[in-house]
DNA sequence: CAACTCGGGAAGGTCA
DNA sequence: CTGACCTTCCCGAGTT
């Protein structure tokens, strides 16, 4: 012991019955013949400045799966869980769509896949942006993460 | 039993 | 060069 992890552990703010107040799932059987997301050309442009007002960072999964979720096109691939504070769930088919989405726009040289994006989820919870919660292919932001993904959402749309 | 999902250790890459 | 942040591999364990 000692020399190993001297912080108090991360937690994520209680999952259950905390009032949803953002989104409001249009729930009504998402058909499940996806397609292409909206947006789709996600290419960089050369150099990302934005030293401006202390922003221009590169962008980190969890900002990118925040947009997928805010993105209504992407629903049949991850969504939020309703009545669930920052909750949310891929798809059990196409849980891969958005793995593979994330690993073009990073422009990676072997296709990403749910379970290598996994990977760097499960490490999120090390650093507390991001908790598994105990139900199958379902996660959740931080009540911290969640609220300056949102505020940076809000800010840069 | 097979297919899936989950959890990490470990090493490799990219970038500011 | 260094640290942050993944990416890729791999394998064991628990579920479905």
């Amino acid at each position: 012991m000692s020399s190993k992890s001297i912080r108090p552990a991360p937690q994520p703010f209680l999952a259950h019955d905390t009032r949803p107040a953002f989104h409001q799932s249009t729930t009504a059987s998402v058909p499940e013949r996806g397609s292409v997301p909206n947006f789709v050309s996600t290419r960089q442009s050369a150099k990302h400045k934005a030293t401006a007002t202390g922003s221009g960072r590169k962008v980190r999964l969890f900002h990118f799966l925040f947009e997928m979720l805010e993105d209504p096109s992407m629903a049949h691939c991850l969504s939020w869980v309703p009545a669930a504070t920052g909750v949310f769930r891929f798809s059990s088919r196409n849980k891969d769509q958005v793995a593979a989405l994330w690993g073009q726009k990073k422009g990676n040289k072997r296709p990403m896949t749910y379970q290598k994006m996994s990977r760097a989820l499960r490490n999120y919870a090390r650093s507390g942006e991001i908790f598994k919660v105990k139900k199958k292919l379902t996660y959740q932001f931080s009540y911290n993460t969640l609220m300056s993904l949102q505020m940076r959402y809000h800010r840069d749309q």
